[in-house]
DNA sequence: GCAAGAGGTCGAACCGGTTCGACTTGTGGA
DNA sequence: TCCACAAGTCGAACCGGTTCGACCTCTTGC
């Protein structure tokens, strides 16, 4: 079941089988068609090993992937089943690799053993080990989430700077004077994650300009901490009427923490934030938000990866996600008490 | 940065320094030491694809998730990362393939051209081509979920039935007299999802076994559809006071959907089923509900996998989990009204 | 003192493809 | 009529590892 042995029942050389498959030199239609003919009989695919081996390219992309002890969130997660759609759609497969904690025994097999043509990181820090090992080895990669010098690398990301200016701003706009970012965890913002870090800037900015009271809370990506975090914003600040999150695995228990506080959304109290869109209309109530395009950057993320593959000098190429804020109904006018 | 340098620069053959490297033949301390040296000198790793044309094995398995356009419940996505996990522990890398929609190409890939050592094949049908497909391949797999001949192949799977009757008895022990089974999606029913059929079963034999009547309604695995399951339900049979669900997507659905028909959960409506523990326990109120041990699935499946891979003529061998109920606030004595 | 066997090393074959150079044959243009 | 060139095919080399058989040397036991 090997090239050679189609070779032999189609009475031709191996080479021009491989020739025939792969069209890469002519061959007559009479040969063509034996050749077809018993590979349909046999079954025959080649063999994916020995064809990297030959060709030096996997058609296989390497998806770093956070650590599996922190779960997913949604927008994490439909982007990796995007990721895997998009691959196939260009025939190439994609090999997942967790990263961080003790998992980098997998990250450093897939990038020195030639396993795979190109990585996508998720969840890249502004100093990220990962992304300097990639240059070393020479591997083409797009990161989600871009490092100190944008115009040196490939990436896709959001314009979570943007998006927080215009959540804020419509929760001023609804009369909110004292509002609160729910971030992501102590842990996360100080190794440099990049969102966090931007979300919390443009987060005090715009409350400045908008004359209103910002405070800034980190929260670890789980409901119970989104639960902890409501009780300590109510008694650290009570006079906080409005949040905004980029911390979409701690929702439920924010959700939760709000309810048991006796506070209705939106009633009396906003919520809104940067949040994938099919959790944001599971909620209820669902969620004002500005919804992650996964799909679209998991597709974008593939197209340049290829790119880079297809052309290793090509400069780099990126693209900030600035998607806009769907009207639902967690956010309201701020009663006056 | 090949095998061949490493030996010119140590001054030995290429064999030797495979040899050097995997132990199988013994290299005097002197040799290794120098070839060690240029290693670490060079940062030199074998080239997968080379290794894995050699050795006629990839040390990749393949992990056959549902299509993307389903989106993953919380136990699956638990369970591919424990796969992913337990894999990376024995030095492997797991290969994603959607699969079930338009998405079979990338199965085929995987399959015929020995891309993978082994399959973990998830959501799996009682009678599933894909099954087929790979024992006419000749390639080992592990199914989550059990076919129709259990003793013919490798399989890991809950005890739906157990655990189903188990959650029947509870709320019948509560004092319920109508209750509702809300099984998964209609089409993965007419499919021959095992699961589902099995649960469909269990309720019915256990509910008559109890003397209480038994109601099954379908529901898409999405929160719309687990709020329009509830509409359904109370229109259809405004007596039923309790429900079992192994449909984990449509939770909230239900949740969103008893608190807006005015029923409090558990006092007025109780909810049990069989449900990630995580999933669970964010729940308002926490679920009670059996956990299903995703991470200890994974490990197994993947021991599974290893041994049929070491061995390919072991005798099938097979476990079903039967997770215990962990009792949280979800269920109550039903009110006499 | 010698055979048996273990330790240590090498060269060559092999895994299953791709690709290059060369050869043959047929065709059209000068 | 002859040459140039395209079409079609083959054999050999190559990709980077692993593994087998053979060889040499040094112990060890009888």
């Amino acid at each position: 079941m090997n090239i050679g042995e189609i070779a032999k029942r189609a009475g031709v050389s191996r080479s021009t089988v491989s020739y025939a498959l792969s069209g890469k030199r002519p061959v007559s239609a009479a040969t063509a068609q034996r050749i077809n003919d018993v590979i349909d009989e046999l079954g025959y695919r080649p063999n994916a090993s020995a064809r990297a081996l030959a060709e030096g390219r996997t058609r296989t992309f390497g998806l770093v992937i956070p650590p599996a002890s922190t779960r997913l969130t949604d927008v994490q997660l439909a982007f990796v089943a995007s990721v895997v759609e998009a691959a196939a759609t260009h025939d190439h497969d994609v090999l997942l690799s967790p990263s961080g904690g003790d998992h980098d025994r997998s990250f450093e097999r897939i990038v020195t053993g030639r396993r795979v043509d190109g990585v996508i990181l998720m969840e890249i820090l502004l100093q990220d080990p990962r992304v300097d090992r990639l240059t070393s080895a020479g591997l083409p990669f797009v990161t989600i989430g871009h490092v100190a010098d944008p115009a040196a690398s490939w990436w896709i990301d959001v314009d979570y700077a943007g998006l927080i200016t215009r959540c804020v701003r419509h929760l001023a706009d609804l009369g909110h004077s004292d509002v609160v970012l729910i971030n992501r965890s102590d842990e996360l913002v100080a190794a440099g994650y990049g969102p966090a870090l931007r979300a919390t800037t443009a987060f005090a900015e715009t409350a400045e300009e908008c004359g209103i009271t910002a405070r800034t809370v980190c929260c670890a990506d789980e409901a119970a901490a989104g639960m902890a975090c409501v009780d300590e914003i109510r008694t650290r600040w009570p006079d906080v009427t409005a949040a905004v999150t980029i911390n979409e695995a701690a929702l439920p228990g924010v959700q939760r923490g709000l309810h048991r506080a006796g506070l209705d959304v939106p009633r009396d109290f906003s919520l809104t934030g940067v949040i994938a869109d099919r959790l944001a209309e599971d909620f209820h109530p669902p969620l004002t938000a500005a919804d992650v395009p996964a799909g679209d950057m998991a597709q974008l993320a593939v197209d340049l990866l290829l790119e880079q593959i297809n052309d290793p000098s090509a400069t780099p190429r990126h693209r900030m996600f600035a998607p806009s804020i769907t009207l639902r109904s967690s956010t309201g006018a701020r009663r006056r008490p």
